[in-house]
DNA sequence: CTGAAAGCGCTTACAG
DNA sequence: CTGAAAGCGCTTACAG
């Protein structure tokens, strides 16, 4: 077991000081041709790499950022790391992934672990308990300390930062809209609790497109679903009892379910329902018949998040000014079999 | 913007020296009462946090991991993440997930740029282009400089070190006795190509199973898919060419797609086919039919490849001696509607 | 052209 | 009981 060779041996091994070995490493023109090239030769035979740590630490920045996201078993977070990845790696920067499991201690742990130099930003989207305890201090407290944040998809009007999300309220509203257009007048919809801001904001947009059209909002024919285990019985009901003819599920879960849920009470998708999800993932792709969906571009918010930090990240102190921005990523209905 | 506060704040504000902080902040009774008590107020006032970067440097060791995988998006690799996360924050251990996006290039600069003190030890799944080079020299290298890794499901003999698998031959053999116990008697391979070492194992398995029942194996039944874009049109001329009665898949996206050509040319599944697939993942699940799977549990994976990293990391330096165990992980069956 | 010193934030063996 | 010193691995302004 061979350790890691450090400057100091280096420095002994060509007998000089360990600042020359620095000024030599950096082809400093302060150093002669011939240490310079001794020095590094004697690197390169021993694959000396600089211990990232000191520099870190030297440097007052870490070249890490972390995400935290409540599940990574979800397809859109895991397609919005793929992003932030890429735009970190291109920019010499690592990324830790955190998971919070929707917790907010989870979520309050990882954050406080990680802010004390060992990360220089966070891209993150809250936990379910945090959206509902709606208690946001650690983040606050992150952002007070001068780390730069930026929240992506599930964010809140309460922390003043950068953020990334898509208009969720419009994307709802055009889901349905496209569904009215078809003709179809009874539709249902499979949403989430209020405080999960997304479900909130695409509940919203559902309600606005049936008042818009003069159609009728019914409370019977809208679902809020709290819990992610036992939704079935709700949504069999619902279908069972109800003569609709179209569905508007605010993820691919509740879409798919429904799907199957509707062959076993032998309605035909699309046939005698047509069906809407959200979150362009890959049930919606594989299902038969494959879902249509409003497509939310997670690697793109995910270059979106990674880029808006970095940018923070490397502006000068002096340049800083506080200011932040919310970018709107454009979502698209993706057309499949499940609509006629 | 307030910056974080210090030890050496501290020790100017109560007038004593940053040693007498740092004892006291550890509760050491070589310090008074009083001091300690003065100094831990003001450091509980003004939110002390130690620095990792120094602590890191202190004790030549980052307590964060690294796991390399190929792709988030895949299901099973997001689920062995959330079983790593969970043992390793448990042990207070941070994880960095690196994606190598099947790139040789990618995996090579990944360890490169954390094996100089950013972490304290890797866990990884190989690219499809490592194993197709087989060129390990990488992670032969960060293990000569006495950094433990771990690899999981994509493996290679020619590196020694820990390793966590599930017997994939086996698993195949006998998802295929299954089917031959079944009465089907022209059974369909879909594989990858056979660098990628869990495929060629899963086709071992399944052409083992189909002599040791006296069935012929038949070139023709067997696909080797290398595109992971364009493969649904080999698929499609087998199951139009052959009058198989089922189907096994080395994975759920071969499977799903298997039952889509099917229904397209008019088969039913499982009635006229019967399909198997492998890593229960979220597709298996909400596809209709649903699929019997090849279940590869992912999270017990995961979790178990970060205790192997932990405790060789925690080991006393003295008591080391270079050991390696693989460790392998029961897979399961899972009966589904797409077999009768 | 080379080196000694100070410093990033911390710990700990040793003096006093 | 408190502090000065050395050190983790590195950089850089300053002397010589």
């Amino acid at each position: 077991m061979r350790r890691k060779v450090t400057k100091k041996q280096n420095a002994k091994e060509i007998d000089v000081t360990i600042s020359t070995v620095s000024k030599s490493l950096r082809d400093s023109t302060e150093i002669s041709e011939d240490t310079r090239q001794k020095v590094q030769a004697f690197a390169k035979l021993y694959n000396y790499k600089p211990n990232n740590i000191a520099l870190s630490l030297k440097n007052r920045k870490s070249k890490t950022i972390c995400i935290i996201i409540p599940e990574v078993i979800h397809h859109f977070f895991a397609t919005v790391i793929s992003g932030v990845e890429h735009v970190a790696n291109e920019n010499g920067y690592n990324v830790i992934v955190c998971l919070s499991d929707e917790s907010f201690d989870k979520e309050v742990i990882n954050m406080e672990m990680l802010a004390n130099g060992s990360i220089d930003g966070f891209i993150m989207s809250l936990s379910k308990e945090t959206q509902q305890k709606r208690d946001f201090h650690h983040i606050t407290e992150v952002i007070s300390q001068g780390m730069p944040v930026v929240m992506f998809d599930r964010v809140t009007n309460e922390i003043l930062c950068d953020k990334v999300i898509i208009d969720d309220d419009l994307a709802a509203y055009n889901a349905t809209q496209y569904l009215i257009d078809k003709g179809f007048k009874k539709i249902a919809l499979l949403s989430t609790v209020d405080y999960v801001s997304v479900g909130k904001l695409r509940t919203d947009g559902y309600v606005r497109a049936l008042k818009n059209n003069d159609l009728a909002v019914e409370e019977h024919l809208i679902l809020k679903i709290e819990d992610t285990e036992n939704f079935e019985s709700p949504i069999e009901a619902l279908i069972k009892n109800n003569d609709i003819d179209a569905i508007f599920a605010v993820n691919e879960i509740f879409a798919v379910t429904a799907i199957k849920l509707a062959n076993k009470l032998g309605k035909k998708i699309p046939e005698d329902i047509s069906i809407i999800g959200f979150t362009d993932g890959i049930i919606s792709k594989y299902s038969s018949p494959s879902i249509t969906t409003v497509s939310q571009n997670g690697v793109k918010m995910g270059e979106k998040a990674a880029k808006m930090l970095i940018e923070k990240l490397e502006i000068e102190e002096e340049d800083y000014e506080e200011q932040y921005k919310t970018e709107v990523i454009e979502t698209e209905l993706v057309e499949r079999e499940s609509t006629i």
